[in-house]
DNA sequence: ATATAAACGAGACGGTACGTCTAGTCTTCGC
DNA sequence: GCGAAGACTAGACGTACCGTCTCGTTTATAT
């Protein structure tokens, strides 16, 4: 079965594509560029991709870059501070971050990025529902939690904080956003208690 | 005293830029169609302004189309809703929707963007500071609460909703994110209480 | 013995190739056009004829479109018109029109077609030499008399009216043409008399 | 009035024009090679001329590289045996040959230079046919004599000996042609005889 | 009113990249 | 082991915009 996915040297042409996407940005990356980079023709690419999203969506799909463990600390609280954690570093860390600035920046100008990010986004959900159900069997999520809506505030507001204000991310940012996502620590009968007593986990922003 | 500050036609050059970048996304905006619909020569716009994204904030910075209202309905939970709902509404309808996701997705990918951004987010964080002095006023926002980090969950929630996930927006979304993001509707010292048996402000999605 | 030589579709590959020479003239005549239209691999084309001019060349080679009989009407004035007559015939009639100019045109430009051309000439004119052979032996042609410029003549003259100049060719075209190659149409010496008497015949163009 | 009627360098783009076409040939001659050689950007000349034929139409017209001199040797024989010579000059010369070549015989494939090769031979004739009117003067044209073809007669005799049958050209080729053609040396009365007894003007080729 | 300085229009230009086409070569697989 | 399929390198095609430039022409004060 020859059955040919892609051109023989798709591996180079990936690795171009990101490498380029990250030092460029989306608009200056061209497929020129890749071509040339990944030391292969230019009809070669156009051949496999007829355009530059489809390359780059096939680029990001084949290179797991923006993949993070999901964490499982014991405690709600402590999943969503992980959670923020890992989303901040992968915005902030220069290898990743131009890489998914450009990508999710891109998305919003483009149908088929935009495809991409929703299935992108579906997975993560999916990934990370765990962490609900886990909660909930711990007893911390109160009724009708929706997990989309934590998870969607969660990852917007670290987006918005990183991104779009470009302000510099607070040492305690990640465990105050958890906070003001789950403030019920414990939603056991002697939860309410510490909780009002305990300035260190409340909101000091 | 001439001192002009700008091309004699600055409206319609303003004008064109937003059409068209609403029209086309911010990646086929070109200072070339912009000239041509504004009836301009393209070194008019050249002289004035040294590059797309420089044209681009001008014309944002010049014409307030994302400018919407604070909402003022007497609790914290009834002004976030508003907002929600207001945000929703300018990132969903037709006319303003393409503008906003043009600018804001090209902003990951410009520093001048970026820079009006950043001014944008600035100016709205200030103007909606007011509705957490008044809720603190009246007792609803427990000490330590960072209004910032609230507005940005919020803000970054319904992004992520409507652009990246494009998910169509349910009916009570603005009020069970209101929720998550407020939940202490009474901050008297039997909070706990009512919140439990009030059936109607919880979550149900 | 298999001894092919050529491929086993070798009829419809000159076939296709003749005819889209005919359709398009010789620069647009693609290889791959032909291997489309034959419905054969490219390769194929290319492993028995290293160019586009050596395909054309064996297509002209095999299939005779440009041979026409050689006139024989009793006198060299007669056989000259016929000749005439004939090339006329073959640079006008859409069939074998486009191929001879496209041919021919091409010749100038590459050396394969050239030596092709060349062979075609040398072809014609030992086929046309019996003309000249059956007329002196009638006494009609001058000793010293070129057969080869004369034909070169007779059919230069056609290739310019027809095919630089295009201009429609007269009714007396050809046999004005005769008449300016051999004006003694008797040299005998009772050909005078009927020559100068016979208006007919004379130049009137 | 700036009415510019080309590009700035319309010289140079002209002159790489012809040098390429007589080096490689017309279908091997590229807009980007022309702009490469004459230091010009692509564009440039698209903005001028829409096609190769186009533009070689504009550089042949701009450089009379073809023009040769029409004789006045006081005899119709004389001046055909010298336009006979200037035309295998110019198709044998390396320096016009290869440009002469090129471009009557793409002329065969493409209509625009169709029509300049047209103009070309039609202005040709008009420049010749003073030949003719002294030959009647000195009585040495018959009646009746066509011009026309006596020049296509000619000039398609060299054509086809030196492009197409690629023969060298013998030292008594223009007499013997220029014979051929205008056999007639004395059209007087008793032409006839003169004729028969003129030996050394006879054809001898 | 008119000089004068700016802003403007027109549009040629060198460039970069686009996306397409064809040429020829090279590889791989099936009969 | 030949021949078909087709991926590949190479390079020209013609187009769209880019950002720069020059050159006359408004246009609008500032005498």
């Amino acid at each position: 079965m020859p059955m040919q996915s892609g051109p023989r040297r798709s591996a180079e042409i990936f690795d171009a594509t990101l490498r380029l996407l990250a030092e460029r940005g989306y608009e200056r990356l061209t497929i020129e560029g890749v071509a040339d980079r990944a030391g292969v023709n230019k009809t070669t690419i156009y051949r496999w991709w007829p355009s530059k999203p489809a390359l780059l969506g096939a680029a990001l799909g084949g290179a797991p870059l923006l993949r993070f463990a999901v964490p499982d600390t014991g405690s709600l609280h402590g999943d969503l501070t992980a959670l923020v954690r890992a989303l901040v570093d992968v915005l902030t860390e220069s290898s990743s971050a131009a890489l998914a600035a450009a990508a999710l920046g891109a998305a919003s100008q483009n149908p088929e990025l935009a495809a991409l990010v929703q299935t992108f986004f579906a997975d993560r959900l999916a990934a990370e529902l765990p962490i609900f159900r886990r909660a909930a069997a711990r007893g911390e999520l109160p009724d009708g939690t929706d997990p989309m809506l934590v998870i969607d505030a969660l990852a917007g507001a670290v987006w918005v904080r990183v991104l779009l204000r470009r302000l510099p991310v607070e040492e305690d940012f990640a465990e105050n956003l958890a906070t003001l996502l789950c403030p019920r620590v414990g939603t056991s009968p002697a939860a309410g208690g510490p909780r009002d007593t305990d300035g260190t986990r409340g909101r000091t922003g």
